[in-house]
DNA sequence: CGCCCCACTGACCTCAAGGTAAGTACGCAC
DNA sequence: GTGCGTACTTACCTTGAGGTCAGTGGGGCG
């Protein structure tokens, strides 16, 4: 939503995970369907504002949706949608290549 | 590099990724090994500052190889490394998700 | 009565990423 | 000798993402 003209589509992928949160509230819902408060537990350090704001360009994006309760205690509950099973999925490549560097900085620290 | 205790590999690579031109360069590099100029032209907006400070930041991660040629006109050349490869690979599904998602808001911009 | 929890919203502030512009040292061309 | 191209570095400035904190309205609980 920043770049539009993008140059490949990596740069349109970028784009949509682009939020310091992202990717973690992503990962968070591909576990679970999730409400607000559950949500802000599972992605330690984000500020109420903040989960706020990226959720609803999440929304905007089409990758997740958000379900209103219309009860007394509100309840509002967050999934993923189709959309964003399939960046889930194309986020998997990734999630692996990351793991192996985690492995591979956490041996080194540990010869270090 | 910010975080460190990484909550999953999603966030360790993402850290790798992090910064405005990134994965343009690393898409680049993909291509073809290039010069410093090279790299300036194909990444259109870069500022020279910064593409010295990203690709230092690359080459720190072990994504990118540097090499220098000790010439009159300097020369220098960068190509990605085994570890920048397999991170292109990796990120391959995510520019495949990327691209579709480029086609389908292009044919709703056609229809709207 | 006061406080917490729910799911937010809005005003304000900070800080670091990135942009801008100038400087460096050398050679070639005009 | 003026200017361009090579590959940078440095100082300075702007911008906006994200952080902090306070407020909202109602219900349950002690």
């Amino acid at each position: 939503m920043g770049n539009q003209p993008y140059v490949c589509g990596l740069d349109a992928a970028v784009d949509v995970i682009d939020g310091k949160w992202k990717v973690l509230i992503i990962w968070a819902l591909n576990h679970q369907r999730c409400r607000f408060g559950e949500l802000r537990r599972l992605v330690p350090g984000v500020s109420e504002k903040v989960l706020t704001q990226q959720l609803r360009e999440l929304e905007a994006d089409g990758i997740v949706h958000r379900e209103i309760y219309d009860v007394k205690p509100p309840k509002v509950e967050y999934s993923l949608t189709g959309l964003g099973d399939e960046l889930n999925t194309a986020l998997g490549p990734l999630g692996a290549w990351g793991k192996r560097r985690m492995a591979a900085l956490e041996e080194a620290a540990g010869q270090g």
